[in-house]
RNA sequence: GCCCGCGUGGUGAAAUGGUAGACACUGGGGACUUAAAAUCCCUUGGCCGCAAGGCCGUGCCGGUUCAAGUCCGGCCGCGGGCACCA
């Protein structure tokens, strides 16, 4: 018998896959459609596990799915824009063009092994010209909707260096290579108007059945609808023009407990108040630092008193000092708040600080004696006591509360109820090279015009270098220069480029027409859209998925898109992420170094580099380039092949649920498809005349394993279902049946195997006569008489405590179970004589006696 | 700081509110072998017990229920996202 030798194999049957064009998707109107994707990868040049596990989940999909009758599709390319081609180019010289190409040919070389049925003649990058060119076409179909405008918006600016900062190049405040104190800066940006869409993005997650609940709700908070009361404070002592103040608020119930109002340091009234030297230098010292939410709301809160004054809406006489605070977004409500110390936490850190007087409007029943609670008269409520309030209102809570309190100030004239949100538009402009230019041009009497598309694409110019900080683009000779499209007179190029995720929010759409002269062609979306499943990892809830589902409704509405597809993901697999340890050491300045794995050598106690350096062992985190605490899957497919890479990142760990990396398992995967190889073999060498015995339990065995194996898949669950296969194998590797009921077996385990471990599975099925490919070979269907037993086993519990078991035919009345259930001796022995109060039957399931 | 999730043996895990630990990994014991590897068999949550068997056990504290890993309330710990990383 020969050895198990994926190393002959696995190269054999890709050929053949190849050769017979198994997975070319092919337009079939007669047959149902299923369109598989995972989130495509950026091409860093190395796979690792995490791709591994994406990549062999939709593979198992896509395999089943074509073995249940569907015309499959299942793509694969590249999201090959964005900041690490330009970092290489820095560091190492080169060009980020020749870097990330150079990463997808080795990128794509580790892939092709994996045996994965993907249809490769669709492939594509996003840096390839013929890609971002209909990215152009549809940013001026966009731009002439109306979908896209310009304004202001603040970027990490590195003083040093004079240029933006994406947030993840701002460590602690500073710049990462200029280590310079960050600021924030305003510059005029492009915008995506998604903000026009907060409601229907909102209410269309209702629909989104198939997503996890989670993502769901990820986005509805991130989009953060809330009811709350606009109103303007009347000022006194304010510079003309802002005789009025206007504020928003979530929490118009607690106006009563107001002591400040406060106004962002972007707010127009602060850039007023700028022209005082002391103003001035606050809201500079506001502005240090990144622009990440993160970092401004950890950051110390601190105010300047204005000495301007607001009246109380409900009393005038009542005087609120305004403050500027950092903790107040421009980009949210109006910019400006009123704050109540008494049931906010960042008002009041913000109040305690200052010296400003801390009221409470409701106090909790049993809190009322504290000296606070008695300087007021309480009021009736169950759970809270209404301390200063709106004359005549009733006291109510939560959004009841709030509702009474917008009616109170409608009614009085004070304010108005509105409903905003918190989902702000998406920039996209980005000061870097390598992305898509953004196809305008700048004209000095013409203003901003766009691009005639019959000048698509607006391509990257290769002769740029990368010796400077900052945009190459923005310096480049000629390329700037360019006549108006509209005038014709000089005129200059935009030189910003897009943010990388436009990308990636319309690429599963291409993939349907990835060669077609336009962006979409209507026969080829059609038929394939909507994506039927798509799966990547949790990280993208919000920003990927919410800008394609942006993405999707933009291009119904340009013409791009059926109707149909605007929700372009009907089901949405969150897979969980591969995790492993992180290596740090630190470099003479105290910044961090991180260490490959493989650069590591790892032992009971610690670790350490080859050089004898001892290293840091930061628990496990996500795999990511940056820290480095990646795995290559090479190594893996080298020693063992691509099945036992794939047979081993889908048994275990349920795919939802993060999983770190360990190497102990690869080598119990291939023992056990060894095994399956020599139980393969064995089966073959039977005499065509051997009988056996228990034919029948192996047919019930094997139909249960159909069953487990396709509700596995079908649900996501590919860890019960090769729990499943490890069961079946074990039972018709120690059946002694008949030769044809152990070759129906055989055949069937490799048909079931076949997502996962395709290339065994090719070969098992050629040694025992499988017609054609099993890779196009029909899914088997499991007879459901076979998969009832015809008796069952119930536990008897004695006050929740089980206590006995009995067996019994599985459509025995419950009457008659209760009956056999009291007459068994070991119930008889606990209940020692006891009265029995109450019994429970669940039929086929549990018997519960209670006393 | 805000939003979301997760927590079960030595390990990965399983369990429509109904026998906690399926299926594996590791460990222990054995068979085969001159020996080793490979392979096969048994065993493997903890404690008590010669055994039969018993008690305890799903991060912690409480609650609902005939019955809670699962539902509810409160904590603790860990992880993901936070708009210019992709």
């Amino acid at each position: 018998m020969s050895r198990y030798d994926p190393s002959v194999i696995e190269p054999r049957w890709q050929e053949a896959w190849d050769k017979a064009g198994a997975f070319t998707a092919v337009r079939d109107p007669a047959r149902p459609k299923y369109y598989v994707l995972e989130m495509f990868p950026y091409p860093s040049g190395r796979i690792h596990m995490g791709h591994v596990r994406n990549y062999t989940m939709g593979d198992v999909v896509a395999r089943h799915k074509a073995a249940c009758g569907y015309s499959v599709l299942h793509p694969m390319g590249w999201d090959a824009f964005g900041m690490p081609a330009e970092n290489a180019a820095m560091e190492r010289g080169g060009h980020p063009k020749d870097w990330t190409y150079g990463n997808i040919a080795d990128m794509k070389a580790q892939m092709k092994p994996l045996g994965l049925s993907i249809d490769w003649s669709r492939e594509f990058a996003t840096c390839d010209p013929e890609y971002y060119g209909q990215q152009q076409a549809l940013f001026i179909d966009m731009l002439e909707a109306g979908l896209i405008t310009r304004k202001a918006a603040v970027v990490n600016w590195d003083p040093v260096d004079m240029t933006v900062l994406a947030n993840e190049q701002v460590i602690d405040g500073k710049g990462w290579r200029s280590g310079a104190a960050v600021e924030r800066r305003e510059l005029v940006q492009w915008f995506f108007k998604i903000s026009d869409y907060s409601e229907e993005l909102l209410s269309a997650l209702d629909g989104l059945k198939d997503w996890p609940e989670k993502v769901r709700l990820m986005q509805a908070n991130w989009i953060g609808k809330s009811r709350g009361l606009q109103f303007a404070f009347d000022t006194v002592g304010a510079p003309e023009g802002f005789e009025a103040l206007e504020v928003y608020t979530t929490r118009p119930d607690t106006l009563m407990g107001a002591s400040f109002a406060a106004i962002s340091p972007d707010h127009p009234l602060a850039k007023v108040l700028e022209a005082d030297p002391q103003v001035a230098e606050f809201v500079a010292r506001c502005r240090k630092g990144g622009t990440s939410a993160e970092e401004i709301e950890t950051a110390e809160k601190i105010g300047y008193d204005t000495g301007i004054r607001v009246k109380h809406p409900l009393d005038p006489t009542w005087e609120l000092p305004v403050w500027i605070a950092n903790f107040i977004l421009m980009d949210y409500g109006t910019g400006a708040i009123f704050g109540c110390p008494g049931h906010d936490q960042r008002d009041f850190d913000f109040a305690a600080k200052y010296g400003l007087p801390i009221k409470a409007v409701f106090v909790a029943e049993g809190a009322g004696d504290s000296a606070l609670a008695e300087a007021f008269a309480p009021m009736k409520s169950e759970k809270v006591r209404y301390v200063r309030g709106f004359a005549g209102a009733e006291v109510q809570t939560g959004d009841e509360g709030v509702a009474a309190a917008i009616a109170h100030a409608e009614a009085k004239g004070y304010g108005q109820g509105v409903t905003k949100y918190r989902l702000r538009d998406w920039g996209l402009s980005r000061q870097r090279y390598w992305g898509c230019p953004i196809p305008v041009v700048h004209c000095a009497t013409c203003g901003v015009v766009p691009e005639k598309k019959a000048n698509l694409p607006v391509e990257l110019p290769y002769d740029v270098s990368f010796d400077k900080p900052g945009n190459p683009l923005d310096r480049h000779p000629t390329w700037r220069d360019v006549p108006c499209p509209k005038c014709g007179a000089a005129a200059k190029r935009e030189t910003d480029t897009m943010d990388t995720f436009v990308d990636s929010s319309w690429y599963f759409a291409r993939f349907t027409s990835p060669r077609a002269t336009t962006p979409t062609v209507a026969a080829d979306a059609d038929y394939w859209m909507n994506v039927d499943q798509y799966i990547g990892g949790i990280e993208h809830a919000i920003l990927h998925l919410l800008y394609s589902r942006f993405f999707a409704r933009a291009m119904v509405k340009t013409g791009h898109l059926p109707a149909k597809a605007a929700e372009p993901f009907s089901a949405l697999f969150t897979q969980g992420m591969v995790t492993h340890e992180i290596y740090r050491t630190t470099d003479p300045q105290g910044r961090p170094v991180y260490h490959l794995p493989e650069d590591v050598i790892r032992s009971e106690g610690g670790a350490t580099l080859k050089d004898g350096r001892k290293v840091e062992v930061i628990p496990s985190a996500k795999m990511s380039k940056s820290k480095k605490n990646v795995v290559d899957p090479m190594n893996i497919i080298a020693s063992f092949g691509a099945d036992t890479a794939r047979w081993f990142v889908m048994s275990d760990s349920p795919p939802e649920r993060d999983v770190e990396w360990t190497s102990s398992g690869a080598e119990a995967a291939f023992k056990h498809l060894s095994r399956v190889w020599a139980l393969s073999a064995r089966i073959g060498e039977m005499p065509d005349d051997h009988e056996g015995e228990g034919d029948a339990d192996l047919a019930r065995a094997t139909a249960k394993a159909i069953d487990e194996v396709s509700r596995g898949i079908e649900g996501f669950a590919f860890n019960k279902a090769i729990a499943g296969l490890y069961a079946f194998t074990n039972t018709l590797s120690r059946a002694n049946g008949s030769t044809g009921a152990m070759k129906t077996g055989i055949r069937t385990l490799a048909r079931l195997m076949s997502p996962m471990t395709p290339h065994l599975a090719e070969e098992i099925w050629a040694a025992h006569a499988g017609e054609g490919l099993c890779a196009q070979a029909a899914w088997p269907k499991a007879d459901p008489a076979l998969l009832v037993d015809d008796t069952v086993t119930l536990p008897i519990q004695i006050n929740g405590k089980r206590r006995a078991e009995i067996s019994v035919p599985k459509d025995m009345p419950a009457s008659e179970v209760e009956k056999i259930a009291l007459a068994d001796e070991d119930v008889i022995r606990f209940l020692a004589g006891q009265p029995v109060k109450k019994i429970i039957v669940v039929p086929g399931r549990i018997i519960n006696v209670v006393v």
